[in-house]
DNA sequence: CAGAGCCGTATTTTT
DNA sequence: TACGGCTCTG
């Protein structure tokens, strides 16, 4: 093996990175703490591989956004060019199955995942392009299936019904594989017959969305061996990056294609793990070790990123989780300043502190610029009181996330026609714009369009298209030759579709349809942005023409299609391009979005409890549940942003959702070891006591969370000062107080059921009544309402409920 | 069929 | 509080 020391990948490495990359054979884990180098490690490791004469082209590197995934590809690039042996020869070698032959295959788990599908799909029982339906199309589509069983509307909540599918596919369950006493009420058993037909009409649709990208291509590759080993003969090399944000689908897919080579790399870093809501499995990378158990584990603890006071500010936090490896972060930087904690009376107290904070910093000496400074929420609501106090004071700011480009209503609308001509059984598609911009037809008409089609079972478009030929007798005259006109107006653009770029059909269609007419015609400053949005747009056909054009693809549908499924798998594509109002600007955005990025100085606003750790993760029983240890990791993600300074600040009281709320400071900011901790208590008019932080906290401790004394009391009493305990344990054999009755999914307590609106008696609140009843049948959470409109959670599984 | 008003509802977000 | 989605009405 070649290690030289002296090429510069290598050299510049640390000793454990140097490890992660010469382990290029067999199983590894990297684990990652935060600035710890993961991604000039991943990097190293690719060109290592290269270097010691693997074939690039053998190389799959997966990650789970764009953004990661393209830096990766530019500095792959980077160092291929440089390192510039023997690249050339196969450079123009053929590509295979539509992946590059001289480049590794760097992309994220669901382009990976469109790749293998294209390629494969003909095995699914797809004979044209197939469309990828994203979260607004799949509400659309259950909608329909919901209207369809006539579901009552107090249960069609379709979100319900997206987030139960959604969270099924991230387990690789099907309809068949629910088990409908997970869930209340009936909705279980709804959840299956919704599911079911849900996929019917996708796939008559022609239609996967992003769940079913992962969910089919594992399938795929699980059913037919010899599809399986044509990759996994491709795809020597595996590396996994952000291991712990992967679900169970990811984690079947990746495990089948590493199985034959066992050359699988995942790093990631289990205390970052803050998408358990949309599926992720920390247990994937906590369990690798068992999955493979001859890998390497190499952690990577040194931190190059941020002052020793807020790495070990960091670290005591997240310590107090169980769910993770031993592993401690540490840093050769300054120690730099104390963390500052401050206390303020309410919400726009705490704008303002933050305001002048920063106006003081960027004053102090020219060091800092608003771009070095990143305010970072627990949730959108709470940038608004920010918002306002940067308006007044003239302090540029940018909203990083929120509401995205590709949402906007005239873009959908354009993407709808687009998409229709590649697939005319786009269903969802084709009622959204069939009366888009408005051409007289109806909600009533297409409901009898809809009736023809399903009883002659063909497509929405085809039996429109059938009726039609048919002189349809179920529709007025007028109506029928409206619909006329449409198909006309469809089939033209069709064969425009088959020989025309992109953006000849796009602007064919603004135009004669008379939709870009309609807006100019409102002349209202909304219309003229939405002009201007489909504007903007052009330029991103443009944009992908002239990439699709040098990768040699030929105008017409192929060349459509390819835009359709990158622009529904990369919204970033459609970003509003204000990269020059970003420079010079303090970033605001929620701590989840702030994952991956660094700034000089960082605030965390609302460490509060209610807010920070969110409310609905504070259970009264279960102190610390697997809820707050997924908050605690936001915690963690947020601190380890900041590389010199951070402040940490609460507010005592804050208007949130039009109603006021006191809450005590953060339990986060009594696990940061306190003499890392500067505290300042800023007092309001008539808010604040002149207790201390620390008798604060004593006393909220109490009052908020009897939880708390009460587990602490039964346990062990070990809480005097900071060093109190609480039982961590969730598997300890308390006494189940209900169990699992019918398949209605109502509980007994005393023989008795709890459900809504049922009374019962809690030993500390008297009497109550349930208002919600949520969590799976071995995890039931419920809220329940005492006197006083006082509302409290508990877990069924640790709190003692008598149903009168 | 469009606009007005009303109701319900409000973590986190990528693909 | 604030917004979006839905219903009712003209």
């Amino acid at each position: 093996m070649e290690n030289d020391l002296d090429s510069p990948y290598l050299s510049s490495l640390n000793e454990r990175q140097r490890e992660a990359v010469l382990a290029t054979v067999g199983p590894v884990t990297v684990l990652a703490g935060a600035g710890s180098g993961k991604t000039k490690t991943l990097i190293s490791r690719i060109a290592h591989l290269i270097h010691t004469g693997v074939n690039p082209a053998n190389i799959l590197a997966v990650t789970f956004t764009n953004k990661a995934a393209a830096e990766m590809k530019h500095r792959v690039e980077a160092v291929l060019r440089s390192g510039g042996k023997n690249n050339s020869q196969i450079r123009w070698a053929q590509p295979w199955m539509g992946f590059s032959s001289y480049m590794p295959e760097v992309s994220t788990f669901h382009s990976f995942c469109v790749k293998l599908l294209r390629n494969e799909s003909h095995l699914l029982g797809y004979t044209r392009p197939f469309m990828i339906y994203d979260d607004d199309d799949q509400i659309s589509l259950l909608k329909k299936v919901l209207e369809e069983f006539d579901i009552s509307p107090k249960n069609a909540n379709p979100k319900r019904f997206k987030g139960a599918i959604d969270q099924a596919k991230c387990q690789a369950q099907g309809p068949g594989d629910i088990d409908p006493t997970e869930h209340f009420g009936g909705f279980g058993e709804q959840l299956v017959k919704v599911y079911r037909r849900y996929q019917e009409v996708l796939k008559s649709a022609h239609a996967f969305d992003f769940g079913d990208l992962i969910v089919e291509a594992y399938k795929l590759l699980r059913d037919h061996p010899e599809v399986l080993e044509k990759y996994q003969e491709h795809f020597h090399y595996l590396m996994v990056d952000e291991y712990q944000d992967t679900n169970r689908a990811q984690y079947l897919l990746v495990n089948l294609l590493a199985k034959k080579r066992r050359n699988l790399c995942v790093v990631g870093d289990e205390d970052q793990s803050i998408y358990k809501w949309r599926g992720a499995d920390i247990k994937n990378i906590l369990d690798f070790q068992k999955d493979y158990p001859d890998a390497k584990l190499i952690k990577l603890e040194q931190n190059y990123r941020s002052t020793q006071s807020i790495i070990k500010g960091a670290s005591g936090v997240i310590k107090n989780n169980k769910g993770r490896y031993d592993k401690t972060l540490w840093t050769a930087n300054e120690p730099g300043e104390k963390i500052k904690w401050v206390q303020l009376p309410n919400e726009r107290a705490e704008a303002d502190f933050i305001g002048r904070e920063i106006q003081k910093w960027l004053n102090r000496n020219g060091e800092f610029t608003f771009q070095d400074v990143a305010v970072l929420y627990r949730s959108h609501a709470q940038s608004r009181a920010m918002e306002e106090t940067f308006r007044r004071s003239k302090i540029p700011y940018r909203i990083v996330g929120g509401v995205g480009f590709y949402e906007r209503r005239e873009i959908k609308d354009a993407l709808a026609y687009l998409r229709i001509l590649v697939n005319p059984d786009d269903t969802v598609s084709l009622l959204r714009i069939v009366n888009v911009p408005t051409r007289g037809i109806g909600k009533s008409t297409m409901e009898k369009v809809e009736a023809f089609a399903t009883s002659h079972r063909l497509s929405l478009y085809a039996g429109l298209k059938k009726m039609l030929e048919e002189g349809a007798t179920s529709i007025p005259p007028s109506a029928a030759k409206k619909l006329a006109e449409f198909v006309k107006m469809i089939g033209k653009f069709q064969d425009l579709a088959k020989r025309s770029m992109v953006s000849e059909i796009y602007h064919n269609i603004l135009d004669a349809t008379g939709y870009v007419a309609e807006l100019k015609a409102e002349n209202s400053d909304e219309s003229a942005a939405r002009i201007q949005n489909l504007e903007e747009f052009s330029t991103v056909v443009q944009f992908f023409e002239e990439d699709a054009k040098n990768r040699g693809m030929a105008p017409g549908e192929g060349m459509l299609q390819g835009f359709l499924n990158q622009v529904t798998l990369e919204a970033s594509l459609l970003e509003k391009k204000d990269e020059e109002s970003s420079t010079g600007s303090v970033s605001m955005m929620t701590l989840h979005s702030s994952k991956g990025l660094e700034f000089p100085l960082v605030f965390l606003p609302g460490c509060e409890e209610g807010i920070f750790p969110s409310r609905s993760a504070i259970t009264e029983e279960d102190f610390d549940s697997e809820a707050i240890e997924e908050e605690r990791r936001l915690c963690y993600v947020g601190m380890t942003r900041a590389k010199l300074k951070l402040f940490m600040t609460n507010a005592q009281i804050r208007q949130i959702y039009g109603q006021t709320q006191v809450s005590p400071a953060s339990r986060f900011l009594h696990e940061i070891p306190p003499e890392l901790l500067e505290s300042e208590i800023v007092r309001g008019e008539g808010v604040g006591t002149s207790f201390g932080v620390r008798s604060q906290w004593e006393s909220e401790k109490s009052r908020n969370f009897p939880s708390y004394q009460k587990k602490s009391s039964s346990s062990s009493n070990s809480s005097s000062g900071r060093s109190y305990e609480y039982d961590l344990d969730s598997s300890s054999p308390s006494e189940p107080t209900y169990q699992v009755k019918s398949a209605a999914g109502t509980e007994a307590t005393g023989g008795k059921e709890i459900k809504v609106g049922a009374r019962v008696n809690h030993g500390t609140y008297g009497q109550g009544t349930v208002k919600v009843l949520e969590g799976s049948a071995s995890d039931r959470k419920v809220t329940i309402e005492f006197s006083g409109r006082l509302l409290k959670k508990f877990s069924l599984k640790h709190v003692e409920l008598e149903v009168m």
